[in-house]
DNA sequence: TGACTCATGTCAGGATTCTGACATACATTG
DNA sequence: CAATGTATGTCAGAATCCTGACATGAGTCA
């Protein structure tokens, strides 16, 4: 490591910046995922159904940003081990809305703990209005880019 | 598309609307690529070279966020096509330099104007000073993540 | 010089994710 | 009511990427 490593500097667009500071956080994430045994999809699942119970596996798959082909069999092994539940049948439609159970709980309690330290370690030396000016600016950036997408 | 599609708003920490930024980035770059029958990572690979010449395997895969196992299996592909060549002897260690055919360089000219259009389209409605703003805040976050990561 | 450490390229195997496809359920529209 | 369009869950196959491992080359240090 004392030699120049990657020297990769480019000219550093905002875009390849995003990839880096994505990559970066996931790679962070996964560190202190790991000896939970959890994947950062696998937190990404079960902090989206705490926060929203009921959430069908098609809405937990946009909200990963996976297709639900991968979600589900995610899903399937999270019901194995008991920390989410579904329905047999969909109350309505297709949907089959999942849930947390106690045990898929404290699971997240843990992880949510360790991601949080993650995300302060990310903010630390950040100012609250730079922080609230990275909210806008991520923000903006997702819109404008989603404006062309549907259009096509 | 009419109804509230995925309804997921979480109070989005910076964390998770990082994320959705990147995928967001990703599918837009996937959509302009497909025609040219490029991908994401190939395109990164094909952009390092011409700025940097001469980079290795590893250098290459860290600089596109992949393994070097993976960047090796592209580069040899790449190398089949005739759009990257290597020595076939290392100059100095075991690294083989690699560099872009006049082939390579038409491939990434056209991959440019369509990413370059992507990025574009994501800056529209920022201002420079947000744009350098940006620039700032997303370098702070990656120095911020990065510094616990090696300490381990 | 010899042992040690680090980085590289490469091979093999496995895990994860995606693409494609199908049947079903609801909403919309004629 | 019937037809269409959209969304969902799920199955199967393929593609992609990663983890683990090995041998080689270069630098460091005793």
């Amino acid at each position: 490591m004392s030699q120049k490593a990657v020297g990769v500097d480019l000219d550093k667009s905002l875009g390849y910046l995003l990839k880096e500071a994505s990559s970066a956080l996931r790679v962070a994430m996964e560190e202190v995922l790991r000896p939970l045994g959890m994947s950062v999809t696998h937190y990404a699942c079960l902090e989206l159904l705490a926060q929203r119970p009921g959430l069908s596996n098609s809405e937990l798959a946009r909200g990963a940003f996976v297709t639900r082909q991968s979600m589900n069999v995610l899903l399937q092994t999270l019901e194995r081990e008991g920390q989410v539940t579904r329905p047999a049948e969909a109350p309505v439609g297709k949907a089959l809305p999942a849930r947390l159970t106690p045990h898929g709980r404290r699971s997240l309690e843990k992880a949510t703990v360790a991601v949080r330290s993650v995300e302060d370690r990310m903010l630390a030396g950040m100012t609250e209005a730079e922080q609230s000016g990275a909210f806008r600016i991520l923000e903006s950036m997702i819109h404008s880019l989603r404006k062309g997408d549907d259009g096509a």
